[in-house]
DNA sequence: CGTGACATTGACCAACTTCAAGGTGCGTGG
DNA sequence: CCACGCACCTTGAAGTTGGTCAATGTCACG
């Protein structure tokens, strides 16, 4: 159980990213590397709207979000980070944060100085490719969420969350059909934006469906199938069919 | 009329961006500079999903919209662009494409080719800086683009949709306050994620409240404290505080 | 064993979508 | 220049989804 519980804790990710890092790093200075890395615990923030840009980090192990907040203080959770994600690219406007970035547990980060990251971007064609591709990336994976907060069901935006984690543990090594949800409820209600009550009546319907199997933060996904129809097709709730039954019989009847 | 139709239009924004790329560009390659610039016309694509990225683009005169198609083929508006604005930043990832642009009117465009980009990466630190300042804020604004499709009402997310534009124009020397929407209902609906009614009674409720004065294409903001104050706080609807007053009367009774 | 944080469940209601019908403005071809 | 058609926009009525409120349940930890 403590396995799975914690399963992305000292596990390095060799991503292309961190590869190219390392290796940029290793033959820069090697010295420095060792310095950069640090290891936080839940609830510890890595840095604050606001702060001074001292660098990128790549999440080694554990697990983060990052949040932006409202004029009227209101948090709002815009991405879950797993190893071999890149943090802090949200600086390079100002050289400030815009974001708040805290750890789900304890974790372990490495740090690439800013000073470092403009000699990488003049020095190695590897590093300028990663660097841009991985913002590319984030600016891609924001327009689907934006396309799924706006244009989902309840029960497709949960699908989703479900589905991308389960990729991310994939391409990890890990398992992506049983896993640990790091986050809280209200995390995931939050990210999600809907209700803390909605998130647990979907779980429960996905759980009675034989969807998934979930017990607190530990979950299982039992049909991938039925997940992935849930997103793409309006099969979520049953009554969709049913409805639009009734919408061709009232139209024969008229 | 028809100058205030087009305000955008044969309007060369010199931002930093654009004096940044524009020096570099005339110290490299004058000649260059020239060919790259292209007209396009309304519902002109730039480029598609999935086509080979050629380079940046920055808007020179006219609007566009970026928008990415889900797999059953719905497409869903994820940023409107303005004279200055950088275009085809979400193409260093695998070189390819995640979205498509497509032109609101007619407009042009200046290419900075790939290789181009890639020599000034390295060349200048202006470029470098002002490219990664770019895609920053760029998912600074996608953060809080995500943050409203989840948490704001319909009036919230039209209020903030015409301070964003009204805004965009004040920073280009037009009129913030007066000037014409060159997107559909449609569109406007499909980027905030609501129902295209829901868009007009919107509209409808703030000109009846003389906030704003909507003709068609053609829009005034009139009370600026009062969209800001909707954002912020939610006096939207008024009823709001009617039920909360309710509701402590209820507290109280009980 | 008690406390607090987190999660679940049910009942009710409001905001928003959907459906349907009609209005407005613009361009094209007669 | 008018009239037709088309694209776009508006408005009202009815129906749903999902949010809010309130109560209860469960786990972890001291």
């Amino acid at each position: 159980m403590k396995t799975i519980s914690q399963p992305q804790n000292d596990y390095y990710n060799a991503t292309v990213l961190l590869d190219s890092c390392m290796s940029s790093l290793n033959s820069s200075n090697i010295s420095k590397q060792r310095d950069s890395h640090r290891v936080f615990h839940r609830r510890d923030s890595l840095f604050s709207v606001g702060d001074h840009f001292e660098g990128i980090y790549v999440l080694r192990s554990g697990s983060a979000k990052s949040f932006i907040t409202s004029r009227d203080g209101e948090e709002h959770i815009t991405k879950f980070y797993y190893p071999g994600d890149m943090l802090g690219i949200d600086g390079f406007d100002g050289y400030m944060h815009t974001q708040t970035i805290r750890f789900l547990e304890t974790s372990s980060v490495c740090l690439i100085k800013e000073s470092q990251v403009s000699n990488l971007m003049q020095t190695s064609a590897d590093f300028r490719k990663t660097l841009l591709q991985s913002m590319s990336r984030t600016l891609a994976s924001d327009s689907a969420m934006m396309m799924c907060l706006s244009s989902c069901s309840s029960e497709q935006k949960v699908a989703r969350f479900l589905l991308d984690l389960s990729t991310v543990f994939s391409e990890r090594n890990l398992s992506g059909s049983e896993f640990m949800l790091s986050m809280t409820r209200t995390d995931i209600a939050n990210y999600l934006g809907m209700a803390i009550e909605t998130v647990s009546r979907v779980f429960a319907s996905f759980q009675q469906r034989n969807i998934i199997s979930v017990k607190l933060r530990h979950l299982s996904i039992l049909d991938f199938t039925a997940l992935n129809n849930c997103v793409t097709i309006e099969i979520c709730s049953q009554t969709v069919e049913k409805s639009s039954n009734l919408k061709k019989i009232n139209q024969a009847m008229n």
